[in-house]
DNA sequence: CGAAAGTTGACTAAATCGGTAGGGATTGTG
DNA sequence: CACAATCCCTACCGATTTAGTCAACTTTCG
């Protein structure tokens, strides 16, 4: 497991789609300009996501994205698995029958609950909470 | 943070020294040999386990490797950082003020946590027990 | 001294990462 | 229908990292 560019972005991407309401289609390019990612290489990661069921696209002029299912539906654990391929903290040099083993998994299987228990509806959530708290403190 | 060959072979080596009593040395060539770890590789990794202060060694004939301290001490979260710099899962594109920023340190903080509390000492007790219900099963 | 062992730095083949580029397919608009 | 905008697919590329290897040197025991 590693967290790369193309995971941060896909969360972002999604993040950025839970923000609008879930009719209305935002562009890739309106994507990649709010969370700053380069358009071609997010066009890439949008069908992975895609594919992985998470997003709808319509082509074509005045096409776009946006979720395929609610957010709360949508775990970080999930968001992962589908633009890298497994989620796994190791590729296994250590042979079954040895302590260390079980240890890694254990480790692993701790680290991939916590990712599969964030939804994009819990970021959403923090988000205006944070948002709001910034008011009040102006 | 990924686990790489590298640390999974230094935790192997420090995890074979920690079995074998505290006065006793051991060379490389046995400790590659009993964990199955290229010589030349695992020689390299013992270098860096020495600078940390985890290993030590005697070196002419007769020379060999041993622990530096109780294996208590030894965590692997301390292992990691020696042969890898940091213990950390992304290289942080997103922004300190975006939601997710928060999120990634709190699942990154809890990682680490972990690692810091298993020590090597744990492995050694775990093989120990393992080892006692093999033997009462036959 | 000579052999065995640790030490060091340079080197390398292969994989992965973070994109870029070109072109094709689809659809709204004039 | 033409055309522009948008999504989709495949291929490629440079930089970095990984997992080792190699040669040469230093230290110590017998």
């Amino acid at each position: 497991m590693r967290i790369t560019a193309r995971a941060d972005y896909a969360i972002l991407a999604i993040f950025e789609l839970a923000l609008h309401p879930a009719t209305t289609r935002v562009q890739a390019r309106e994507l990649a300009g709010s969370q700053e990612i380069p358009l071609r290489f997010l066009e890439q990661i949008l069908i992975q996501l895609k594919k992985a069921g998470m997003v709808e696209s319509v082509r074509g002029a005045a096409g776009g994205y946006k979720l395929a299912c609610p957010a709360r539906e949508i775990s970080l654990a999930r968001i992962l698995e589908a633009v890298e391929g497994d989620v796994t903290l190791l590729d296994s040099r250590v042979k079954p029958s040895c302590v260390l083993y079980k240890v890694w998994q254990e480790i692993e299987e701790e680290f991939v609950e916590k990712l599969r228990s964030i939804t994009v509806e819990d970021l959403v959530r923090r988000k205006i909470q944070d948002d709001r708290v910034l008011v009040y403190h102006i």
